[in-house]
RNA sequence: GUGGCUGUAGCUCAGUCGGUAGAGUCCCGGAUUGUGAUUCCGGUUGUCGCGGGUUCGAGCCCCGUCAGCCACCCCA
């Protein structure tokens, strides 16, 4: 009877150790270069009140409007998988009262849901690294947070282009965006659908239109940054002469317009044309007005979010990933009766902090095929001969180290075969100790 | 949400005019072999993505649907 076999979640993907590690490598990069700039992790849940999302992000973005996954849950409250990360941290630091007191530098790494058509470098569930800083208004912090966002591309091995831009105040937004509204209107029927569609709720993205026409049309538009407030334009001044000085190279895109509604002043992107249609592989920028809008003290916030599966693919690209580690040593047993001791023997080297693969028991063939399949640097075969006391041997699988001796001599043979064993064998004593005097 | 392309063995792919499931590779078990091999025997290589329709008969034709890829849109 033929049984209906389970399907994944469109545009959730399934990681197998193959790959696994070169996220686990990466992220462990991560980590520690965001202790580097004194960084803390921040673990949210993946789930928030739909209304939060709503009030944060802007309720007519598209993320809010049409790609979040929001039920009901069993009290009947409005639930939502988190779309993006910062207005779950900007809430949690409300709610725990951590703007103030010691800078508070945040970063969180997890999954992000959006029901999208998955195409190339974008899925219904992604990964971001994300990350936030409040209670700075200094272009000083906007430097320190660009600065980490451009480690983030170094350690990863990719190479992408800045691009930055100022929003100015919302007041001077509110302004600009009746200048540009001025000037499209005239100019309504040369555009594209999709931008007369945007000059009614958000007329700052038609500036970011990729139809030649309305590319046209844009470059002659009138430029945000001649319509900053003043301190906004010192702002972004004082920022560009830090980015200089720390070498940073960037581009002023005048076009550049962020998505989200509560940014305001600066905002930057890292960009590829490495990944197809999905070149945006790091974005941020300043959100001043988000945590009182969302009922806290007046707190200036600063971030960004790097989308992982971007990371990685550019890395993939540019640099290559981390590959699997081998094993140090796989152990074969050639018969029942020689289970028992190999699988001993298999234990004592774990103690030791060695990486030990087993198999069999099974023919001596078998043995050898899942030996070289391991990939393990040594390889030994224990069958009655070596219980009797003969001679274990072990062989180097791609040269020519060759050692022979009786098998409880074995840390010896891999000792002469040049293998350090480590000073403390982290999965064993400590543990077990710890656990007990915890009880 | 819209559009284009593609779904056959674990993998890479054939499959003619609609007429009985194929190759290579890999994998598994057994015999021989005590060190990377060979040989021999045997095996799953499969609801031809799924569901319907036409037909005496569908991997092939028609409709629907799902998934993957790419682009639009949007975003990291």
């Amino acid at each position: 009877m033929a049984v209906k076999i389970p399907q994944g979640v469109r545009g959730m993907n399934d990681t197998f150790p193959e790959e696994s590690v070169a996220w686990q490598a990466l992220e462990g990069d991560l980590r520690a270069l965001l202790a580097l700039y004194g960084y803390g992790e921040v673990r949210l849940p993946l789930l928030e009140s739909t209304d939060l999302f709503a009030r944060a992000i802007g309720d007519v973005t598209d993320i809010v409007q049409k790609e979040m996954y929001t039920f009901v849950d069993r009290n009947g409250d409005s639930l939502t998988l988190r779309p993006e990360g910062t207005a779950g941290c900007a809430r949690a630091a409300i709610q725990a009262r951590r703007l103030r007191g010691q800078t508070p530098r945040f970063y969180y790494l997890g999954p992000m849901f959006r029901h999208e058509r998955p195409q190339k470098g974008r899925y219904r569930q992604f990964h971001q690294l994300g990350v936030e800083v409040f209670g700075l208004s200094a272009a000083s912090i906007d430097a320190e947070v660009i600065a980490l966002s451009a480690r983030v591309l170094r350690t990863a091995g990719v190479t992408a282009s800045l691009q930055i831009n100022s929003l100015g105040s919302p007041a001077a937004r509110l302004r600009y965006r009746a200048l540009l509204l001025d000037y499209l209107r005239p100019r309504r029927a040369e555009l594209c659908v999709d931008c007369r569609e945007r000059m009614e709720h958000n007329p700052l993205r038609v500036l970011d239109c990729k139809v030649a026409v309305c590319q046209d049309i844009a470059h002659a538009a009138p430029r945000l940054v001649d319509h900053l407030d003043e301190d906004s334009f010192l702002h972004f001044n004082s920022l560009q002469g830090l980015l200089t000085a720390l070498e940073i190279p960037y581009q002023i895109n005048h076009r550049l317009v962020r998505g989200l509604d509560y940014y305001n002043r600066t905002v930057f992107e890292w960009v590829t044309d490495a990944l197809g249609a999905q070149g945006t592989v790091l974005a941020g920028g300043r959100y001043d007005g988000l945590v009182a809008q969302l009922g806290g003290a007046d707190t200036p916030a600063m971030g960004f979010a790097v989308g992982l599966e971007r990371l990685l693919a550019l890395q993939r690209l540019q640099s290559g990933v981390a590959d699997v580690v081998p094993p140090l040593l796989f152990l074969g047993a050639l018969e029942d009766a020689a289970v028992a001791r190999t699988w001993q023997i298999a234990e004592r080297l774990r103690d030791a902090g060695l990486s030990v693969v087993t198999g069999g028991p099974t023919h001596f063939k078998q043995l050898m095929k899942q030996a070289e399949r391991s990939r393990a640097r040594f390889q030994g075969m224990v069958g009655g001969e070596q219980l009797a006391g003969a001679a274990l041997r072990l062989k180097e699988q791609a040269g020519n180290g060759q050692w022979q001796g009786s098998l409880n001599a074995i840390h010896e043979g891999l000792h002469s075969l040049g293998v350090d064993f480590p000073e403390r064998a982290p999965h064993t004593v400590r543990n077990f100790a710890t656990a007990r005097t915890s009880l």
